[in-house]
RNA sequence: UGGGGAAUAGUGUAACGGUAGCACGAGGCGCUCUGGACGCCUUAGUCUAGGUUCAAAUCCUAGUUCCCCAGCCA
């Protein structure tokens, strides 16, 4: 059977019939199914997603959370939700709230798996007083210059802290003493004793604890002393048995101290696997800068549809069912890459044309008047809810003689392979008539076009052609009498570069802010939206997949653009 | 002459010594009561230089470029 590396046999023996498409597995689906084979943890897959509540989740986390509760549905495994909840200055119980909110919505749950790094600071504790009497740890004096000057640089090891060698009776009491709050803030810290000269400055003497008087969210003022957390992270993976501990790039350098912790203590070793974050074009991504979108009021807030926060994104019209798609294209590897955003507008548009009823709603109204139509008639007319999905039906739609469309679906002057209406020109009303249009009235003074005037031909109702005949163009329009006038909300990427922080030097990424990231217009929409709720998602024919925004009221809807259509005739006239 | 990572079409991501494929983008055609959707086609890639091999994106050697690390942040 075996045979030395010949050259390939003519045809493949391994392909099957019904081939099934290969199972392309991200580099860590890899591991976790090697794993799986050789048993090492068992058969278990143990997950998690253990994110610091100082900000809320944006599209970056969204891959994580993906990834982690993604293995664990995958491979019949658990992923546990839990807070690094180490450092009570900068964490707040809102936070932990919205992000919780936020992953739920997302489509994933943790049973009663929710835990906090803070559940475990007793258990840390008596860990640190363990290295101590192993002679691991120590207690140290110095200020946090000279620690720094301590350290060395990345190309010179750094000098032992003359505390290094206290004994362990000294350092227990002192370290009991800090917990006490017997010591100012920044007094004193407990230190690992590792090496200062390791070429991994992780590894020189890594703080574990330090004097830290604020409240914390979950224990209050119950400690004065916190763990760091390179001295948590690790320890609370052991603890809840985590198999794979999936972080992001820049924790690689961290994973020999994370061992070297865990090993010292003798405790359960899970494994960490490190990936790239995902970086997106005309959109930032770190959590200091959407806090400072937002505190610097260059958004509304958190759930500003610009920002690209998971809170932001669902109040944009992203469902989750598209933010887990792009996940799953994007792919996980550990290459530093930025992805285009239109790769996310795209998971988008391909959920929603699925699912979204189509609507007509006209954006930037021109009034239409069709001449040969009886004036004070009004009939309804059948228009198919989803041309995907027959089960979704049909509506009646109000037609009459007084009606309005896009300002941009006529033109005096039609371009070359314009389609729309012209005069002279014959288009379709889309599930109405088919109309031609005779005349415009304009504004003297700016020569726009007021008012279009047309004929129907009463044969085509519906928008059929008894006769067969074609036309180019077929253009939404709502009827003026029954029309509801919408805010619109339209959006567009929150930089205009697609690297924000593409500025001249001593520049900041703010001045890349996309100035017209929202332009809001005044809609005319059929009255079918009359109850349009919050969180209800269309399609404006021809125009876009739009949301019912959370401010919307009855009477005073409003709507936020999601993302547009493809615009072929975008492309065609600015070639032109 | 610090350490740790990473390099495949424009952007991402597969191929695990044996035909470099897929998605998005771009260009074109067809179809269409959405210039949408859908279908078809085209474009375009293994960082560089050597080496091993019948065969290299894959293995070896040397180089290049990029990212991360000197918080009592995570």
């Amino acid at each position: 059977m075996t045979s030395p590396n010949g050259p390939p046999p003519e045809s493949q023996p391994d392909k099957s019939e019904n081939d099934s498409p290969p199972p392309r597995l991200n580099f860590i689906q890899e591991i976790v199914e090697d794993d799986l084979r050789t048993g090492k943890w068992g058969g278990r897959v143990h997950t998690r997603f253990p994110p610091e509540p100082n900000g809320y989740l944006h599209i970056g986390h969204a891959k994580s959370i993906c990834l982690n509760f993604g293995l664990a549905l995958k491979y019949g495994g658990l992923c546990n939700m839990r807070f690094d909840d180490t450092n009570p200055s900068k964490e707040e119980e809102e936070y932990v709230q919205s992000i919780l909110a936020d992953i739920r919505w997302l489509g994933f749950g943790w049973d009663d798996r929710l835990y906090f790094a803070s559940d475990y600071f007793e258990q840390l504790y008596d860990w640190a007083v363990q290295l101590i009497q192993a002679g691991k740890a120590y207690v140290c004096d110095l200020t946090p210059d000279q620690v720094r000057e301590y350290r060395g640089t990345l190309t010179q090891p750094g000098r032992e802290s003359p505390f290094r060698n206290r004994s362990v009776a000294e350092n227990l009491d002192l370290f009991a003493r800090m917990r006490a709050g017997e010591f100012p803030d920044g007094a004193r810290t407990l230190r690992a004793k590792v090496d200062m000269a390791s070429p991994n400055v992780n590894m020189r003497d890594s703080v574990m604890y330090r004097i830290l008087r604020a409240t914390h969210h979950r224990t209050g003022d119950a400690w004065c002393i916190y763990p760091m957390y390179d001295f948590t992270h690790g320890q609370c993976d052991s603890i809840e048995r985590i198999t794979h501990s999936i972080c992001t790039l820049e924790f690689e350098n961290h994973r020999p101290l994370y061992d070297w912790f865990i090993e010292s203590l003798g405790i359960y070793h899970p494994q960490q696997i490190e990936f790239a974050r995902l970086n997106l074009t005309y959109t930032v991504m770190s959590k200091r800068r959407l806090l400072e979108l937002v505190t610097g009021k260059h958004v509304s807030g958190w759930d500003d549809p610009r920002m690209p926060t998971l809170a932001g994104l669902r109040r944009r019209g992203y469902t989750p069912e598209s933010i887990r798609l792009f996940c799953e294209r994007i792919g996980v590897a550990k290459f530093n890459s930025t992805i285009e955003i239109s790769q996310l507008e795209n998971a988008l548009r391909e959920d929603l044309n699925r699912r979204a009823p189509r609507v007509m709603a006209v954006l930037r109204p021109l009034k239409v008047v069709i001449d040969n139509y009886p004036a004070g008639k009004t009939e309804l007319l059948e228009a198919v809810n989803n041309p995907e999905d027959p089960a979704a039906g049909s509506r009646q739609v109000p037609f009459s003689r007084e009606l309005y469309i896009e300002d941009d679906d006529f033109r005096e002057v039609p371009p070359k392979k314009y389609h729309r209406l012209s005069p002279g020109v014959e288009v379709r009303l889309r599930y109405g008539y088919l109309v031609t249009c005779t005349s415009v009235e304009k504004d003297p003074q700016t020569g726009q076009p007021t008012v279009v005037h047309c004929t129907y031909d009463p044969a085509t109702r519906g928008g059929n052609t008894p006769d067969g005949r074609k036309v180019k163009g077929t253009i939404h329009w709502v009827s003026a009498g029954e029309a509801l006038k919408a805010e619109v909300r339209l959006y567009d990427h929150l930089f205009k570069t697609e690297n924000a922080d593409e500025v001249p030097p001593g520049g900041s990424y703010l001045q890349n802010l996309n100035p017209d990231s929202l332009v809001v217009a005044t809609a005319l929409v059929e009255p079918s939206l009359a109850t349009a709720k919050a969180a209800d998602f269309f399609q404006f024919e021809r125009q876009g997949y739009f949301v019912v925004d959370q401010d919307s009221r009855p009477g005073a809807l409003v709507f936020n653009r999601s993302v547009s259509l493809r615009d072929t005739w975008a492309k065609i006239e600015k070639k032109a």
